[in-house]
DNA sequence: TCGATTTGATTTGTACACGATTTATATTGG
DNA sequence: CCAATATAAATCGTGTACAAATCAAATCGA
């Protein structure tokens, strides 16, 4: 029964379950974000991009790394964040292609009474725990980022998935 | 510039962690899943769906509850796999309402020679992990699935892994 | 100084992913 | 038998998220 997948190796059947449990926590924080969306108006990355703000104005290459988003998507989510009137965009006096973003006053005022990123409920279980239980599954998520992550992050390089089915050649 | 988190309290701290971890961990499979589409042309939810598919023919409802993902989604998904001539959809006898996707020729062929879910970087390096940092690892994440999941909600049948802790009853 | 390159941001196009609504078909109640 | 209801899928609207193309400003080179 367990052998549907001529491909699946031994190893294969853990991996698998890694990915199951990935996918239900992106689906999870997805659906909290969701959540987030009809409770105040803001959705997580919204929200996560807002609270970096509130600790200093920046520009939005910069702040696109600082959430560890892309560029082009930290400038739908400021579109977004500027029409409700929670953020601005100042065009820098010093170079005049940058556009350094800043939190308004309504801004400041959302981020205070948002609710945390997380549910309660994940705050609390996650408190509950023993020090030692929390370090452990920081730990194990970091060593999945590291794994997933390119050590020497060139960034591009890594698409090595290809087996005989399409030429490396990116570069040419 | 260690006390810019002066609001967040003791808690926060190590949730916020935990949160970046996972918002890298998506990211990372967001961008595989586009070197997959660049290497063989589908990404990660298709193949998903595709490899569902290759085990027998379903319904959307059935298949969108096999994959965790809503009913609305999968049929963007399918609209896309059968543009590629990759599934089919068959209207039911039974019930004309019901739409049954079926995988077809080129897509078990697709199927078959698409690379693993994940990087072969990934499961390289998950697989070179003592056995009891791998259980750690996946019982790790199971705890965070538990503690955003509600229990209200439980249920997703997920991928066919099912093996332990989680959803005990394959279907029937 | 003027072109070429680089760099920061936006725009465009594709693909998820969701909830809400709509459409088509079934089933049931009167 | 037909209206009311229920269900399956498709469609619509919103919001991520990325790469690639584009635009604009700065900087470098000749």
């Amino acid at each position: 029964m367990a052998d549907r997948l001529d491909s699946t190796r031994a190893v294969g059947v853990m991996t698998d379950e890694v990915l199951v449990a990935l996918r239900r926590i992106m689906r999870g924080v997805d659906l909290h974000s969701r959540a987030l969306m009809t409770s105040c108006g803001l959705t997580a990355p919204q929200l996560i991009v807002l609270r970096e703000l509130a600790e200093a104005k920046l520009p939005v290459g910069v702040l696109a790394r600082r959430v560890s988003l892309g560029q082009a998507t930290v400038t739908g989510i400021v579109d977004r964040l500027q029409a409700r009137g929670l953020v601005e965009r100042i065009r820098s006096d010093e170079d005049r292609r940058s556009v350094i973003v800043a939190i308004t006053r309504d801004g400041r005022r959302i981020v205070r009474k948002a609710p945390s990123l997380m549910q309660d409920r994940f705050q609390r279980e996650f408190a509950s725990l023993q020090p030692w239980e929390q370090s452990q599954i920081l730990s194990s998520l970091q060593r999945v980022v590291s794994m997933m992550e390119t050590p020497d992050d060139e960034e591009a390089p890594m698409l090595g998935v290809t087996m005989d089915v399409v030429a490396p050649g990116r570069d040419a």
